[in-house]
DNA sequence: GCTAAATATTTCCATTTGGAATTATTCTAT
DNA sequence: ATAGAATAATTCCAAATGGAAATATTTAGC
């Protein structure tokens, strides 16, 4: 059996990411006030308008437990607006307050600045490059997720 | 102001995959009594051989409180060997027992097959491209982290 | 040789996480 | 009209996480 490096995986290299951009932008957002899944729900909010809990969980690709309690949390913060829907007691409209949106006004060019960070001395080749296959990639995952799982258990 | 559409945000789509990661992946682990940090552990040391906890940390990319606590555990499980080092007894040496080379032998083709589902539809062009940007946008990140923490705080 | 700094690891602890079970409401088929 | 299925959100809980403090040992400077 051949040697198989870790640090040439596609799993691993992508995996390995995630708490490195956690390290590097959470502070920026501590000094506003924020968390990464925090600014995740403002980012989509900001964009999109008043959102239900499924579709801010896709647009945010946080798992519905950890939406709704930090959909709590930023309520009481005064960062968001939780209302049960008039035609639809199951579900719930949330959207931004003006207080969430000063503050994800106030984060979006500090968002903008570490994604140049990040990809500093990437071409803008590359960097489109890099985003179409991320966005591939992810896309992909979801059809592994339940053939694997089926096959395994 | 414009947009920013949070779903183009390159850290965004960097820090979504790591859950999609072990949600793909953990089945087939837990089928081997593992973990996706486990695996991480094995693999680095099934290719280089015993290794102190700082190595091993840089290989895996995990922090150190983490891994101590994990390779006890997997000392534990019977999946590790750790020895102070005779010549400096700060210092430990992590191996694999031969349990533990079992484990990482059977688990090494199906991290091969999770690739290969994860990339599926990618020419091996793009396959290389993707791994050469994401080992060049990891490599970045660590530059960032401390010039931006120093003027955040 | 002895004290201070550096190094390697471990432990502590407060926080976060997400799957599974639960609750509440609406829709569907008869 | 009504029972059962489907949908939306929430709560529960057991486990994982990682920064910071603590411990142990070695190295360096005097």
């Amino acid at each position: 059996m051949e040697a198989l490096r870790l640090d040439e995986l596609l799993p691993y290299l992508v995996n390995r990411l995630g708490p490195k951009v956690e390290a590097g932008f959470a502070g920026p957002l501590r000094a506003n006030g924020i968390t990464l899944p925090m600014w995740r729900v403002l980012a989509v909010l900001r964009v999109s308008g008043p959102l239900g809990l499924n579709d801010l969980g896709a647009g945010t690709s946080l798992p519905l437990s950890t939406l709704s309690r930090l959909v709590g949390d930023m309520v009481a913060r005064g960062l968001l607006s939780r209302v049960r829907k008039p035609d639809d007691a199951r579900a719930v409209e949330v959207d931004l307050t003006d207080g969430g949106r000063a503050v994800a006004d106030a984060v979006t060019p500090l968002a903008r600045h570490y994604e140049t960070a990040m990809a500093r001395g990437f071409s803008d080749v590359e960097l489109a490059e890099l985003r179409r296959l991320l966005i591939k990639l992810y896309a992909n995952m979801d059809g592994i997720e339940t053939t694997w799982r089926a096959a395994a258990e």
